[in-house]
DNA sequence: TTAGATATGTAGTAAAATTACATAAATAAT
DNA sequence: ATTATTTATGTAATTTTACTACATATCTAA
């Protein structure tokens, strides 16, 4: 749905725009806030350009003119990338980091949701609902996202289970067949034990998804590579998002599943739902 | 920092509108999208009322006039809360559903984002960094998020541990004593178990912190609780992401650790990220 | 019923954006 | 190198758009 970030897309034609256009687009891109709310004439005279020009510019970036080009620009700026300059730093407190880090989970998801690949989606899913058994794998903090895939997959009475240990993951890596879906989680790809896990199982004949960086040794052995790319945690301050996107990403391959399914499984679900309300107080209402 | 959502402050002031105003917000809300397309001319036309209602109705949103109002209009339908009509329904295929989930996440970030205590966060993160241990408990999905929980403080060289089963929750709170932190993480705050053990914690003179929903019975008996009132699921094939906030609250709580260690500290956090080096093949570039 | 206040619209004005056209710069061909 | 042709940019006029000041209408309360 949502067309590509606009910023982004100006970054990218940077090069092949004619020399006042080339202006404007820095103007643009030095202070796009600012921009959006500036008339034809007042940026102009800042890019140091005609008018037209300015005109011209919008129009290329598929706008139906200034004021048009305004609103997308504003759209693309509260959509994602508030990238710049929300970085933590050591001078904030509480009211600034805790908006920062909210936002930059936010931007990566808007990422991923423009960038990720529908067609793998798809892919995974059949994967999934067609195995004999699902196994998830995760080290350290993809640990934590295997248990939760775990949790969030057993409900569709699939044959799930999930395992953070690298020598349990070996053994079942080593005994996998035709049919069964090793579905491993990293967020580098380039975690030795893993990786070579994930060979195992793909010479035993099994399916082997990746949900990791992509063009990372993992990615590149898997059967299905579902690629998540969070821009790296320069920042010390910065904790990795790329959990919380993968996470999202199991969301979505669930509602994928529960789809496929059709509607005569909602039974089902309902089913678990309610084999837990008897552990918990009644809310209020 | 980011003001409130301009649609659901036309929502919200609709009951104070006049009538010709009152057109006007029935018209945008309808139809936000056009709107944000529309002329003055054509909006007033649609609406019924003359230019000038339109201008006036702007101008009650803080914005400076027509075109501004268009642009903040345009902001809040790309930034957050794309509510309505935002569910998952049988028909959807990859393409809808994908972005629908994780616009969906997105938008319950964002809620907590504008919503959270900053006050608490603080209050928490003190409790965090005097704590003797922190013990992380969760069941079911929120297990996942204890686990995590322990995986990115255990990098703080604080002394922590996560619990999943609630044996072993019940008997670590009944020998808890006064410096032991309980960060007790629960979706509905209403689990039985969870509720008691919470419960016997503070009995034995322990600090309890709940990431629960509002108003629970856990957040009443939490000694600072962190609000999260995500939306329930209505929808079948909605996702639960208070999982989701859960996570991007304790790393915005793990960065007010870290900032409050000062700068000392960091040379610690590099060591551990070391350490995991040598595991890892290495980046092509 | 009427005075005051509030709400809405009309018409004129100002501002903004776009178009058509002219000039300038760059590229290609001789 | 010079000219022809294309491409890029700017000028000025036009059109569209939004805003302001004021007038009229509607409502509220005495």
């Amino acid at each position: 749905m949502q067309s590509q970030n606009l910023l982004n897309m100006i970054t990218d034609s940077l090069p092949n725009l004619n020399k006042s256009e080339g202006k404007v687009a820095r103007v643009v891109l030095s202070d796009p806030e600012t921009a959006t709310q500036s008339s034809i004439a007042t940026l102009a005279k800042k890019a140091g350009v005609s008018e037209p020009s300015v005109n011209r510019f919008c129009k290329r970036f598929n706008t139906m003119g200034f004021p048009d080009f305004k609103l997308k620009l504003a759209m693309s700026l509260a959509s994602g990338i508030r990238s710049v300059n929300r970085n933590v730093d050591p001078e904030d407190d509480v009211t600034s980091y805790t908006p920062k880090i909210i936002d930059s989970t936010i931007n990566n998801l808007a990422l991923v949701r423009d960038s990720i690949s529908h067609a793998r989606v798809n892919q995974v899913v059949d994967n999934l609902i067609q195995a004999k058994r699902i196994y998830f794998f995760g080290l350290d903090a993809s640990g934590a996202v295997a248990r939760d895939a775990e949790n969030k997959f057993f409900r569709f009475n699939l044959p799930v289970s999930c395992h953070d240990d690298f020598l349990m993951q070996r053994m079942l890596a080593s005994t996998g067949k035709t049919g069964d879906v090793f579905f491993i989680i990293s967020h580098t790809g380039r975690t030795k034990e893993i990786v070579e896990i994930a060979e195992i199982a793909r010479n035993n004949g099994s399916t082997v998804i990746g949900l990791t960086a992509s063009n990372s040794p993992l990615a590149n052995l898997s059967s299905v590579a579902l690629d998540v790319d969070v821009p790296e945690n320069t920042d010390e301050y910065m904790p990795m998002s790329s959990r919380i996107v993968h996470l999202v990403i199991l969301d979505v391959l669930a509602t994928g599943v529960t789809l496929r399914r059709g509607t005569d499984f909602l039974p089902h679900l309902e089913k678990i739902k309610n084999s837990l309300k008897p552990t918990r107080y009644n809310s209020k209402k």
